[in-house]
DNA sequence: CTGCGTTGTCATGCG
DNA sequence: CGCGCATGACAACGC
């Protein structure tokens, strides 16, 4: 949309910036899929052999030791390969800085107030988290104008593709999946980052999560370090909830995705993707605006796009709101027509009005018929695209055929016509013929005979003012003639000028179609990459996840037992370091470090 | 006959 | 002020 107004502001029409720009949004793309390529083949092993390094990695000084000496509370444990295997994997290049960022992962963190049958209570920190309503609606109205723009898609033999996944796309295969797969959908991540906090804190601490999101849910940046874009859609995943019965949440461990080989990285992308297949769903069976509209007040949506705009294929109006803005672009393009319009009618022809010759009529009509929706609009405008008025009056007996009401004729039909109603004209083969001709003239040329003008109506109209002047200056005509000529040629401008206006007005929506069509795709693309940027970061935290639990069970303390999740967390601190401590000590860091994005937002 | 789309015309405003 | 143009409104016309 912004893109739009942009546009627009520059006061360029989009036909000049699409090619490059839309170029350079498929680079994008092309990167984002790589992108996500490359995060698929997880290691599964990686967080094995990891753990198993860090027991022995002396590197840095931050190993931490196997077994606890004796009643410490704070066990130092090197994260380094963590960290750089996270980084390797995370989908948002190596401007990521991991070791602040994997503190955004708090919501990772083991919590109390868990259930107890959760092996360990370590699997279920990432998964069971409380959903902020405040996403929910933003992650609705995007899903329902995903939903909205892919049945628009389908309802019309389009080039674009959007939702259309071939069989081996891996959303398309993971939104299938989506229905039947037992994972929790309650994953909250809204407290996703942390980065840039010089000061250590509780790493994975229940309390974080509690946080109030501290950033808009507009968009969400490509720099993972930027708190507000792990804030923003995360609650998507709640979705399914309100789709899928609650038992179907309860159990964790599942089957991965095809082209997901570590087992826990494939729980939350199917999870995450299952409102897309909602959309999958919508593209299947049809979109169902009744049930679409219940959901979407139970949200209190106020997406930008009505649904109808997508069903209604002469929705103009609801489509009215949205590209108004974008008029301007369209009224340089008719200036500029007008212009050559203008430019072509001083130039005198012999025949027939010089009319609104438009160079984007014919590249109208053409990329309508490829365009999406509004089929029905364009045979309507085909069927009344302009005429040129010159070819018209050139083909005088076509005027007949038509549905043309032009009172233009060649001046030859003036000699045979006559003025009394045709009515009156008896039968016979001339008088047919003049009746015939005589229906072609116009009024003003019925009239102009009447008064006997010595000239065509056409020079009157069409000649130049000097020239036209010049004619008058030539023949004696009396006041009557020379107002009739002078209405006659007013007449005529202004016919012409009603025809232009006509002309230029069908362009002008037939613009604004376009750029509604355009601003949908726009949407409907940055939605889709929205998708990915989410599929990405959920793989991403549940990798940082996996890595919490394996260190964490692995952690053994002077006794061999295994710490307990209640009782302990890990803690990153500022230098690189690992820290155990107790909950306790964490939760008053947590809160400490809850307390400070508030304050500096005040 | 009625409805609708097309076209011409008029009135008006603007440059 | 006249002219040309643009445009909304209206009416006539044909299907």
């Amino acid at each position: 949309m912004n893109e739009a107004v942009l546009d627009i502001d520059l006061g360029a029409g989009r036909e000049i910036f699409d090619y490059s720009h839309r170029q350079k949004e498929q680079d994008v793309d092309k990167e984002l899929q790589d992108g996500a390529e490359q995060e698929d083949p997880w290691p599964g092993e990686g967080a094995e052999a990891l753990a198993r390094n860090l027991l022995v990695d002396g590197e840095t000084g931050e190993s931490f030791p196997a077994q606890v000496p004796g009643g410490e509370d704070q066990t130092a444990l090197s994260l380094e390969e963590c960290l750089r295997l996270l980084e390797a994997t995370c989908p948002f290049g190596e401007n990521a800085e991991f070791p602040a960022d994997i503190s955004s992962v708090t919501e990772a963190v083991p919590s109390e107030s868990e259930p107890p049958g959760l092996q360990n209570n370590l699997l279920s920190p990432l998964l069971t988290g409380t959903e902020s309503p405040f996403d929910l609606e933003q992650q609705w109205q995007d899903l329902m104008s995903i939903m909205e723009m892919q049945a628009m898609e389908v309802n019309t033999s389009t080039s674009e593709i959007l939702y259309d996944a071939p069989p081996g796309d891996p959303l398309s295969t993971n939104y299938s999946l989506a229905p039947n797969t037992p994972i929790n959908q309650n994953v909250s991540l809204h407290q996703a980052s942390l980065g840039g906090c010089s000061q250590d804190f509780s790493l994975f601490s229940p309390e974080v999560e509690s946080l109030p999101v501290a950033g808009s849910s507009t968009l969400l940046p490509l720099v993972p370090s930027n708190s507000t874009s792990l804030n923003s859609t995360f609650g998507s995943t709640n979705l399914a909830g309100l789709f899928f019965p609650p038992q179907l949440n309860g159990t964790a461990n599942d089957t991965a995705g095809p082209e997901l080989p570590d087992p826990l990285g494939g729980l939350l992308d199917e999870a995450m993707l299952d409102e897309i297949s909602l959309m999958d769903l919508a593209i299947e069976e049809g979109f169902n605006p009744v049930q679409a509209s219940q959901l979407e007040e139970e949200f209190d949506s106020d997406s930008g796009l009505s649904l109808d705009s997508s069903h209604s294929p002469s929705s103009l109006s609801s489509s009215e709101g949205s590209s108004s803005s974008s008029s301007s672009s369209s009224s340089s393009s008719s200036s500029s027509s007008s212009s050559t319009s203008s430019s072509a009618s001083s130039s005198f022809s012999e025949e027939g009005a010089v009319g609104y010759s438009s160079d984007s009529e014919t590249l109208d009509l053409e990329e309508a018929e490829g365009a999406v929706g509004y089929q029905p609009e364009y045979s309507k405008f085909c069927r009344m695209s302009y005429q040129d008025p010159a070819q018209l009056s050139c083909l005088p007996y076509l005027e007949h055929v038509g549905h043309n009401h032009t009172y233009n004729m060649a001046p030859s039909a003036l000699d045979s016509a006559d003025l009394p109603p045709p009515s009156t004209l008896k039968k016979g083969s001339k008088e047919k013929q003049a009746d015939f001709l005589d229906k072609q003239m116009s009024r003003d040329e019925h009239r102009a005979r009447a008064m006997k003008i010595p000239f065509t109506n056409d020079k009157i109209i069409n000649l130049p003012v000097e020239e036209f002047n010049e004619l008058l200056s030539k023949y004696q005509l009396s006041e009557a003639q020379l107002s009739l000529i002078r209405d006659i040629r007013r007449r005529g401008k202004n016919k012409m000028a009603a025809q232009n206006c006509r002309k230029r007005k069908l362009d002008t929506i037939l613009n604004l179609e376009r750029d509604v069509e355009d601003l949908q795709r726009d949407k409907a693309r940055l939605l889709r990459e929205k998708v990915e940027f989410l599929r990405s970061l959920r793989q991403m935290k549940q990798k940082v996840q996996s890595l919490y639990q394996e260190v964490f069970g692995r952690l053994r303390d002077e006794n061999g037992r295994p710490y307990s999740p209640s009782q302990y967390a890990l803690q990153y601190a500022g230098d690189g370091s690992v820290l155990l401590i107790p909950r306790t000590l964490a939760d008053q860091q947590a809160r400490r470090q809850e307390r400070k994005p508030k304050d500096r937002r005040k």
